[in-house]
DNA sequence: AATGAATGAGATTTCATTCAT
DNA sequence: CATGAATGAAATCTCATTCAT
């Protein structure tokens, strides 16, 4: 890692913020780079002082914003012990991420799932580690004998990412059905959680 | 709906069937025309007396393909009654199409999503037919006493769709986690059709 | 020259007035073939089984109709003795033909200029020709002691066309200035012909 | 209308010369873009940082050059106040500019006609300007009692253009007919002239 | 003779990336 | 550091022409 001056990292922020705008609008394919530097304020090639591709700056836009998130989730959720505590506050947080930032989550949802196809050899480790959050739960869960033990938690980790990511998604883009982000988090608590106990 | 010559429709899905192929392995914009063509065994130029461009060929793919999907599910869940084994069926045929065909299931499920963000004008209604499918068992189940009548049925068939999807992609994809068809199955219907019942 | 049964020949005339209708209407360059084969009811193909390829259908279709002009403006002007009365005619006929058959009158007058340029080994013959009908009448007009015979019959009879062909182009397009056939000839005869006059 | 920092306009002005130069010797159609950028010396994208698309190089080539025509005619001919002086001014003018710029001359001569028909919705308001000029003289010539007030200015503008253009444009082609530029400009101002004076 | 599906060369156009200023 | 004009590879799409039926 190399260190970057404060003033060199600020404008690398910006330019994933507008990045992010951008990307969301147009998708990852449809968007220029020029529409992004434009968004950012900055001529084209100053894009490439900070980033070394178009790949390069979607790569990075992942990394980063995911691990902000992955930090609010860890701190957040060390708040609670009880798992189904926890994992309530786990997809209360999701939403009000989704909510604070659609953009960001429109960007994640649509364009993290087919950058694994394009970007050859990116391992997405932090999604994996996002996964493994409520895998965490689930594992706690189960020792602490509130879910069903018998449970895979890779299977049901899945499972609840899922029917997280797509009543967010549906609720962004407002089509086909809609519903408040209070209702969503509603429904997957009772649901998700009535499903995983001990019956 | 024009008609087609037998041979002309014969021509035609041999070309879908070769961009299902091109699609899911490079995705819709990594993939040419010329790539399907090539797969097809034809001249470029033929794509184009079959669909006016590739946004065509990739709309008629996902009509075209929906519709049989739609058939096949309306026509085996009609055997069943009961709104829980329907639900149950439901998922088995699901996890079925997606084992049967994983080249379709990755171009469904990858480029479906951000088709909306670049087709700006395509309704997706067989989408919406395909989650109404969901949406009416969990209403049945609900007149019927099995299902908790307090869900909002919409929210409802959209997680349920998200959790399906979701763990048919990430098998599909055989990353982060593996796990049969079958385990996928047994913990939708498990964790999920809990969940709805009524407490 | 080859003899043509008459049923082969009516087909290839059929192909001609397709092709002077699709062509006055998109151009030469813009008119696709199919668009000529579906104008004249027909294949794509059975245009090549009478015509060689494009190029040759716009030139047969120039020598055709202009045999045909030629011939009607010796056959009528023959009637005529007096060099003025002659030219006058001349004016007559010209417009006559223009207002008999406007699409033809624009390929004429768009395509045949153009065509100089890309048919690179095309001589003109029968413009060239029909330039020297109205030749014909100044040289019998300067002659005849009617004519200033200081007049050059190259630059005169190009000057003359040139105002012919503008006026009836103006009138057909509609556009810029409108006004009545008759009141172009008048004009052209009124003032052309006291142009030539000696004084 | 946009300003151009005067670098890129220079750029602009030399990629319209060269299209002058190619569209003049293959005809617009004829004429590849490629054609355009390797006689200005350019990459081909770079005609597509100035013009949006080949058919706006042509109008924007028509406006650019009409304008200074239209100056240069506007100008020149305000030194002269006799309506007949000004005619045969106008004349001189003509020919010059086809001399100067005989490439200018055949693009305008042989493109312009076609441009008509397949740039649906372009008005060509510099031609119309153009011959207002010519349409201004006969006013003045008539009001001033030089010329036969009985003849409609918008018929005689338009025959006087194509006498001068249709010259113009053989004496460029050299074809059919061979003659200096100086026995045009003589025949055109005796013809004419003559024909326009009051009997 | 007629058909029209198929071909494939070739043209237009786009846009990520570079680099001289 | 920043710029943005220029590049040119590469993709989409067109259509004159062919040829098996």
């Amino acid at each position: 890692m190399k260190k970057q001056s404060p003033k060199k990292l600020q404008r690398k922020t910006e330019i994933v913020e507008a990045a992010v705008k951008v990307f969301a609008e147009k998708g990852f394919f449809k968007a220029k780079v020029s529409d992004v530097a434009k968004e950012a304020g900055i001529a084209d090639g100053t894009v490439y002082l900070h980033f070394k591709n178009k790949d390069d700056l979607l790569i990075y836009l992942f990394e980063n914003k995911m691990e902000h998130i992955l930090m609010r989730f860890n701190s957040q959720l060390a708040e609670s012990i009880d798992p189904i505590e926890k994992m309530k506050l786990f997809f209360q947080i999701y939403f009000k991420i989704i909510k604070e930032d659609k953009k960001l989550a429109e960007v994640f949802q649509v364009e993290l799932r087919q950058s694994v196809k394009f970007l050859k050899d990116y391992h997405n480790q932090k999604f994996i580690d996002f996964l493994n959050i409520i895998g965490g739960i689930i594992k706690q869960g189960k020792q602490d004998g509130f879910f069903n033990p018998e449970l895979n938690t890779n299977v049901t980790k899945i499972l609840i990412f899922g029917a997280l990511d797509e009543t967010a998604r549906q609720w962004i883009l407002g089509t086909n059905s809609k519903y408040s982000l209070k209702e969503a988090v509603d429904h997957i608590s009772s649901i998700l959680i009535t499903g995983l106990l001990i019956v």
